[in-house]
DNA sequence: AATATTATATGATAATTGTCACCTTTTCAA
DNA sequence: TTGAAAAGGTGACAATTATCATATAATATT
């Protein structure tokens, strides 16, 4: 969906709060509309079979979730949780699918926007099966500071846990830290509690495309 | 796009012969239209920074390749490579983008069917990261075996190199050779030159699944 | 403030997977 | 049909990653 288009129909909504670490949805929910990220962030992750979550995507304002499962008339593959404070807008099925049969060029958009969805979905493929643990966490932090910045600081505003960071590229928690700890020890990054912030962009840059 | 409206565009469109191993189009090419396969099946995959091929998707009868580029009017960011002597056809942007415009109902069935593959998706990253190559190609022979059949001897319909097993999983090709050598010593699989039979199902299933 | 709980951290070790070397078999083209 | 090239196969070893145990720090709860 559009952020204009997006916006139109969102505006007449009433939004709602969510609060860090609350469900907007979970695996296997029928859905009967979508949300969209008004502010904060939400990880869309889905539960693997030995019991760990992977996250598929973080979703922040302007981005739309649900929308496949809406869309494809399925239950939902993946779980909603926000990761930080949010604010969210609800929008009914009925109110899409309207819009969806009278304004052909609003489908179009929604296509667009999930053919983009679904390129990186590909990227992300490649890079799980190919990069090593290490040139993976690389690429989380870069995606992390160009995607939601950094605080006066120089640390990434979007502070993930140990295991969010383990469940984005797909490790064992322990194997995320250890390598956190050897990039600190390198200078590529700094930490502070659980806040990280990026020291060395080119040292991470270079790593992720296998130094 | 689904087969029915697929068809009656198709159907007015000469068909080519593509024989295995060539390429219908590469990473980077910009598409002037989608390719629909009518027989045979084609590799979707994306070159890794490591010089390594990802396949992303096997396309076959009734699939749409290159449909995602088209509509994100991007230049393509996967390869597509025949697999066995393949039949497609060709459609023109023009035509796809004609149809979207007067046919509301058309860009809705496209829409379905990129959300499917953008679920698809979710679940191969998902595999990905969180599976041991032995469960990824226990699990490819699955997947072929229930989409692609088997011949009368018992043999996998669609036979695909030791390579490209390993581009499918994201694995050295040694690795896939390996494990391919240890399932047929403990009787899951049978092999005969390159092709290889499922011999017990439910062993597999097992493994996938974390035994 | 004291305590329980959760998150972060690190060592030791095992399991998995990749790499390189080399050999055999199959395939294909001259 | 006969070599050359490609694909398949295996051993040895190195590198990566997971697991388990345990410790410490941070956070929440009463």
């Amino acid at each position: 969906m559009s952020k204009a288009e997006l916006k139109k129909v969102s505006d007449t909504k009433v939004t709602k709060k969510v609060k860090k670490g609350e469900a907007l949805f979970e695996e296997g929910d029928k859905l009967d509309g979508v949300f969209c990220v008004r502010d904060g962030i939400s990880k869309l992750s889905k539960l693997s079979a030995n019991g760990k979550d992977q996250i598929v995507k973080l979703a922040s304002k302007g981005e739309v979730m649900g929308q496949r499962s809406v869309i494809a008339e399925e239950y939902t593959n993946l779980s909603a949780v926000a990761v930080s404070d949010m604010e969210v807008c609800f929008i009914p099925k009925d109110s899409i699918v309207h819009t969806l049969n009278r304004n052909p060029d609003y489908a179009v958009e929604i296509l667009r926007h999930m053919a983009h969805d679904l390129k990186e979905a590909d990227d992300v493929i490649v890079n799980m099966s190919q990069k090593t643990v290490k040139q993976r966490i690389a690429e989380a932090f870069l995606y992390l500071k160009s995607n939601y910045g950094e605080d006066e600081q120089g640390f990434l505003v979007l502070t993930l846990s140990r295991e969010d960071i383990a469940n984005v590229v797909g490790t064992a928690t322990e194997s995320a830290i250890r390598i956190i700890s050897e990039f600190k020890k390198k200078g590529m990054i700094k930490t502070s509690g659980k806040k990280i912030g990026v020291l060395n962009e080119k040292l991470l840059q270079e790593l992720t495309e296998g130094f």
